[in-house]
DNA sequence: AGCACGTTCACGTGGCGTGAGGGTCC
DNA sequence: AGGACCCTCACGCCACGTGAACGTGC
């Protein structure tokens, strides 16, 4: 079967080069490279072993639909990486911007509701609990 | 000088391939691969020759810029072409949304301001003129 | 008639993946 | 002691840019 400290590290989530190149479907010479040029930072043990965590594997995975199926060569996958990111961190603030128009909305409303008691309703009013 | 139909074309904002090469700092038969692979779409003359607008030459120096500065292959031009262009809409969604958020906002205030002097001032209300 | 256009084909270079060789750590 | 890791070097392939050849339109 594998071997005992593969089954450690898959049991981790964590994976050495060759269990993380074969289940990105990648040559694990491609992962150094991919490593000098900066495209994944993968962790190292003491002994400087490379450790491919899930989300570098997920990466892995991005590029490699980037390289094999779109065709892209390395400068245009990191150009693509950074676009992305900046693409979902836009739509991160719209919709943040959408709840914080709906929050603020609300809030006046609840704001002048109780300024409109006050007038209606001249009769004491109710402090709260001291 | 120009030949004159270089100053015609020049003068219409629009040009023809060995001119457009120029200002593009291209080699005419790039810009015909770049056509084939669909990255600029010029017009044609009856003649059929190429005609490049204002906005195919700013294409043509994005594309220039990607290409030679920072390396890209054409497969990674066209992803980022698309991506760019989706980043630049997710902004002008962004800019909108905020523009309507202060609009909301101020129609409401509005609204319980109207309602407010009624239930303060129950003298005539001064209607705006007409 | 000539020049710039059109298309197609061929060559050269460079990027990238893959493998081999040699050293080190469990 | 063996196996998988580390790194560096070398080969091969393919994409892309560039130029040449040849035909066509103004």
């Amino acid at each position: 079967m594998a071997k005992p400290d593969e089954l450690f590290a898959e049991d981790q989530g964590v994976f050495m080069i060759s269990v993380a190149a074969r289940l990105a479907g990648m040559h694990p010479q491609t992962l150094r490279i991919y490593e000098t040029k900066g495209l994944v930072s993968p962790k190292r043990t003491r002994g400087n072993t490379r450790l491919y965590s899930e989300a570098d594997l997920e990466r892995l995975r991005l590029i490699q639909r980037l390289t094999t199926e779109l065709g892209l060569n390395l400068a245009g996958v990191e150009v693509v990486l950074r676009l992305e990111d900046e693409l979902r961190r836009a739509h991160e603030r719209l919709e943040r911007l959408d709840r914080q128009r709906r929050e603020e909305i609300q809030n006046v409303h609840k704001q002048y509701r109780r300024d409109l008691v006050l007038y209606q309703a001249p009769r004491p009013v109710p402090t709260r609990q001291h």
